[in-house]
DNA sequence: CATGGCTTTTGACCCGTGTCAAGTGCCAGT
DNA sequence: ACTGGCACTTGACACGGGTCAAAAGCCATG
């Protein structure tokens, strides 16, 4: 067993950026979103002795390669990061955007080796839990077994809802969809859901919504002429969320 | 424990129909392709014990009813189905078609219920594993959790696959890749892959390419007209399968 | 064989978005 | 402060594909 060291004060604040010590899914920030939370305690303890903490990435560093050997899951800590893979043609295709709390590297089960590569949208943390100490826990805990089938099969509905409803609407429903959807994964984390910084740019958006970035320019510019949005750069107020998240279709389900 | 009763000629040919005896995977046409065929022979014998086989459906009926409770996967044996939800606003999306030895359900693990309703679009028998009989299992076979896992893993990247590929190319580019998709799927399964019929109608080929039914028809229409594909109705022959393929991005990767 | 209903094809038109190009703003380095 | 580079905005234009409408095929039923 590895030595613990523990910070005197056990704040499970709104940070996990100054602990050195080994990973405490107890008293990190993230307890409540990340994937210990849905375990009962004492498999999530269990788990916790297996997560290893990475270092910080800088922006623009990748935290999975696409195409090496799936040897890990990864959690992120704090940061952001965007999954991305090439065509064929050589076109790059942004899968998604990942936040703090949430799971990457799970396409990799295809094949043993990861799809998307991942890389930072800034400076970034993240967990890391090794295959080779997953895999015997799988056998034992019910509760972890369950919850990685959830992880997969919430991965594969999300993706499904995303093709089919930005596949309906138009330049200015995607955009207004995916501020929408960022403004709600941000208030979980208890981050305002009114006034954030985008960490992507406006490129990024666009390849992840299969639009051209001068149409996500100009759908922010009409969005901003209405009143709806503030723009600066990239920090982005949303003034009135309701008509984003309908014009979105993002009605109550 | 069930009765068991074999068929006296043990022919794995190129049809299950006739079988009414319980599931032996063993002698199923599909065993190539199957969920089995990637277990260990001792692994495969033990699911095959928990495998029910379903009754035939008609065409139209639902095999999964979207947002009832997940109890089982489903694996076609004949036929084919289409997997479709509908958007907030009522439209219809189709998530994709399933064709004999594809497994069906796994986004029920995302929250306990059915995301996508499957509906034959044929005359259509399946085979179900229910998941109490299943779970179990996961915890006494490796290969079988390190299957699931892969299928859902597989589905995943499909999706993220084709959500990238689909987003990228013109109304014609995605009707090829479409034809070019079934037709590599159908040659898995011993079947012509450049004579068959299209079990499902422009309009659901439209609405899971995210396009219209009569842009699918002008696609088919030009490829026609280029010689590249013979269309009588529903039946199609491809003339020209590699300048089908190249038109929708399916170069060798 | 005729009938009616459904699916598919074809045509005409127009809007939205991609494309190309120029202009603006912001930041870092010299 | 100047400069070069990059991210973003804005404008003009063309075209692909959505929309509406009508005609043609296909298949059932009586």
């Amino acid at each position: 067993m590895k030595p613990q060291r523990h910070t005197s004060a056990p704040a499970a604040t709104d940070s996990c950026r100054g602990a050195l010590a080994r990973v405490s899914c107890r008293s990190c920030a993230l307890n409540t979103l990340c994937l210990p939370a849905r375990l009962p305690p004492q498999e999530a303890r269990v788990l916790e002795s297996v997560v290893e903490r990475g270092r910080q990435l800088c922006a623009g560093a990748s935290l999975i390669r696409a195409g090496t050997r799936m040897d890990a899951l990864y959690v992120l800590r704090s940061g952001s990061a965007k999954r991305y893979a090439f065509t064929m043609n050589g076109a790059e295709r942004v899968h998604g955007f990942v936040l703090p709390g949430e799971t990457v590297g799970l396409e990799g089960f295809a094949s043993d080796r990861y799809a998307c590569e991942v890389a930072a949208l800034e400076p970034t943390s993240y967990c890391r839990i090794p295959l080779n100490r997953l895999e015997p826990l799988l056998e034992q805990l019910p509760g972890l077994r369950r919850e990685v089938l959830r992880l997969l099969g919430e991965a594969l509905d999300e993706s499904l809802r995303l093709r089919a409803e930005l596949g309906m609407c138009d330049a200015r429903g995607r955009v207004a969809r995916f501020l929408a959807d960022l403004s709600r994964r941000l208030e979980l984390r208890g981050l305002s859901p009114t006034q954030f910084r985008l960490s992507m740019s406006r490129g990024d958006i666009a390849r992840h919504l299969g639009l051209t970035l001068e149409t996500v320019s100009r759908a922010l510019g009409t969005f901003k002429r209405s009143g709806w949005v503030e723009v600066r750069a990239r920090y982005i107020t949303l003034l009135r969320p309701e008509a984003l998240a309908s014009m979105g279709g993002y009605a109550a389900s």
